[in-house]
DNA sequence: CGGATTTGACCCGCGC
DNA sequence: GCGCGGGTCAAATCCG
């Protein structure tokens, strides 16, 4: 189901009605919610070319509640990570379209431990850089992904990012980038591509939460205001990526809704739904 | 000169 | 066990 193929335009009323109502608003938002919840005045960099994004989640990457145990995180988003990796925040505790895992994936883990405790008796492994492996488990982040229209890589989020790789993908002619956010002790990682289906989409996921305000100040949105509103467009999910739910996504980030950019998805999501259906 | 980017090497997980 | 592909590191380089 990697790739259903599908790909239209959105030509919703409510959707465009949507966006033209106040897009610097809901962007705003959007992009306040991608940061620790905390307020954050974001320059409107004029780059997202497209409105709203698409905008996906790996399912791959939830976790169950019962986060045994982790020692301690690579970052410090982690306590509210944990919380979002299985799409359940503890304020809306209904569920989504995404389901927990299993306890037998949680005792997946425990295995994991175990072997990871028996490594740590070999020397080679205390080589040169390296992970934390021990009995740092593999931290699973929750990750947000979302489609931009854009002739530009990295769009400009509001947060400084440092780029610390590059790889060529696979069956892909473009490379993707990687970068990590600069902002104190942070951590947060954003994984940039541009799509091989379609050369003007840039594919950008997210990993962690900022924990910390954006660091660029005030000018509101005034960018937005003067931003060129095109029809969004759906692409088909990526590979290991699937669209988000409203409700899973609403569970992300629960204010969304308040600020209308929820509708857009929607609207995404139902269209996603019935090409989904005709397959 | 300090911070950001580039890039080759290395590590690790996974599938065969 | 091995090879492949993805992710990360860090030295070299670039740039303001």
């Amino acid at each position: 189901m990697a790739n259903m193929g599908f790909s239209g335009e959105i030509t919703s009323a409510a959707t465009t009605a949507a966006a033209e109502a106040s897009e610097g608003d809901k962007w705003d938002s959007f992009l306040n919610l991608l940061g620790a919840g905390v307020h954050q005045d974001f320059v409107a960099p004029a780059l997202f070319d497209s409105y709203p994004p698409l905008i996906l989640e790996d399912i791959l990457h939830e976790q169950d509640t019962n986060q045994k145990l982790l020692p301690s995180p690579p970052f410090s988003a982690v306590p509210e990570s944990s919380e979002c990796l299985n799409n359940n925040p503890p304020e809306t505790p209904n569920s989504s379209s995404i389901s927990s895992l299993s306890n037998e994936e949680a005792a997946n883990d425990e295995q994991q431990t175990k072997a990871d405790e028996e490594q740590d008796e070999d020397p080679d492994k205390t080589r040169k850089l390296l992970k934390p492996k021990k009995n740092q488990k593999k931290e699973r982040v929750p990750r947000f992904a979302f489609m931009t229209k854009s002739e530009i890589d990295h769009l400009d989020d509001g947060y400084r990012w440092r780029k610390y790789g590059q790889k060529a993908v696979k069956n892909c002619p473009f490379p993707r980038s990687y970068y990590r956010c600069t902002g104190g002790g942070c951590g947060v990682k954003k994984r940039v591509e541009r799509s091989s289906e379609d050369t003007t989409v840039v594919v950008t996921t997210y990993e962690g939460r900022h924990t910390h305000p954006c660091p660029i100040t005030s000018r509101g949105s005034i960018g937005f205001a003067q931003q060129q509103v095109v029809q969004p467009h759906m692409y088909s999910p990526l590979e290991n990526l699937t669209t988000t739910t409203t409700s899973s996504f609403d569970s992300w980030f629960p204010s969304l809704g308040q600020h209308g950019l929820l509708q857009d998805i929607v609207v995404a999501d139902q269209v996603m739904r019935q090409a989904e259906e005709q397959m």
